[in-house]
DNA sequence: CCGTTCTGTAAACAAACTGTAACCTCTTCG
DNA sequence: CGAAGAGGTTACAGTTTGTTTACAGAACGG
């Protein structure tokens, strides 16, 4: 559980500085940024493993930034909890709702925060993902970023290559839509549940010159399911 | 997202029936119990989408009730909130440390608990019961949401799916269509009694080209019953 | 800065599932 | 035997659910 890199963004630097303090002491390296702009530049320099997020921030707000995070694929994969204060209990129910993956109030106690921490951690990467997984002939390599059918290329955008990355890493097992939305965009990411219908017809189309389209099982009822058996 | 089932344990009754209220105008389906002794019955009796636990609990306490549902097979995968006083800062921590998928502090604002019900259901897996059951050469897989017979794929409808998935998990014992609704179609669903005729039927035609419709056996009088043995 | 690609939503379309009623068949028992 | 009751079958119309296409705005890459 060490050398984990946590960023935090809090406009108070009194607050800020606890916060690295008690984060230091429990074994995770901390970075610091007072406002959005700052945190951008940070996030740049070293990819964070976690993200806390005051709600209040100066010029762009904490939600803001969050989702602006959660719409960029290089980011999208790290957590975020979200720091508010006991008053804003609406917003936080938003926040929750808008891609956060979870969030603590304001004044909040530091062992709640540290396991709150390591629960959104120990979730953040279910199952490790694999350098490289294939079912029957179909074959996608994290590495190169690459998918191949029987050996041929398959071209696919961004959003249907991580949906069959998930697939093709979970196969004979049913997703709702909304398991789909929350493993492949993102949790707690609001978007319509039809739009995963969309992509699976995109990610169908793309793999139907190479006969693996079938792969791609309707579960009327429930979701989808990726099975090599056809 | 409807017709989830959620268990309240909690001791105190005036805090139990207000979650209660509050859960069900949210259209969950709820069951209530005051100590973990009862809390046992109920879930075997039905078992929840989702335990709502009160960490101070008379005579075995809810952290201990947590570890031995953990413990098992059959229980591990139905998620557990806690629910604490704030004061029990120490424990939280403990506790989610220990398998709790999550945890509100009292006083809590019901928006906060909803958004956390909804999160947590959204991470769990469906189709909570068993992952898979067997009756003779009468496979049904809840995990892919498929059904096979001597190896070969069972084509079937979502109604029929579940009503299989119903009597595979319940063998050699007769239910009466009332029952059979009951358990099937869900509590307080107003439907004809005869349209379980209907649905046996449908089930029956799918099993029969590999043998198996006469698993499903008629009670005259009573209802219907499945079993091995034909 | 402009064209291209990618995304999410909406709407039209198609397929399938559902519950009910009506009609049949079989069993039971006076 | 024959009527009554119970279950089996079938047909169908409405509804749900999934598929497909089109499109506008955002992000991206020169």
């Amino acid at each position: 559980m060490s050398d984990k890199h946590i960023l935090v963004v809090e406009d108070e630097s009194s607050i800020r500085e606890m916060l690295r303090f008690a984060l230091q002491r429990e074994g995770f390296s901390v970075a610091e940024a007072g406002d959005v702009a700052s945190a951008r530049v940070k996030i740049a320099d070293r990819r964070p493993d976690l993200l806390l997020l005051d709600w209040m921030l100066p010029g762009v707000s904490g939600i803001e930034f969050a989702r602006e995070l959660k719409s960029q694929a290089t980011f999208r994969d790290i957590p975020v909890i979200m720091v508010t204060a006991r008053a804003e209990e609406e917003d936080k129910v938003r926040g929750l709702n808008l891609g956060c993956d979870d969030y603590v109030s304001k004044p909040f106690s530091f062992p709640e925060l540290i396991a709150r921490i390591q629960a959104v951690m120990r979730r953040a990467v279910p199952g490790g993902e694999e350098e490289r997984v294939a079912v029957g002939t179909l074959e996608v390599d994290a590495a190169s970023h690459r998918v191949t059918a029987r050996g041929e290329a398959v071209k696919l955008g961004p959003t249907e290559y991580r949906l069959l990355h998930f697939f093709v890493s979970h196969p004979e097992r049913v997703y709702t839509r909304e398991q789909v939305l929350d493993r492949v965009w993102g949790q707690n990411v609001y978007v319509e549940e039809r739009t995963v219908d969309v992509h699976i017809r995109r990610l169908r189309k793309a793999l139907a010159p190479h006969g693996c389209d079938a792969m791609i099982q309707t579960v009327r009822g429930t979701g989808y399911r990726f099975s090599e058996k056809m």
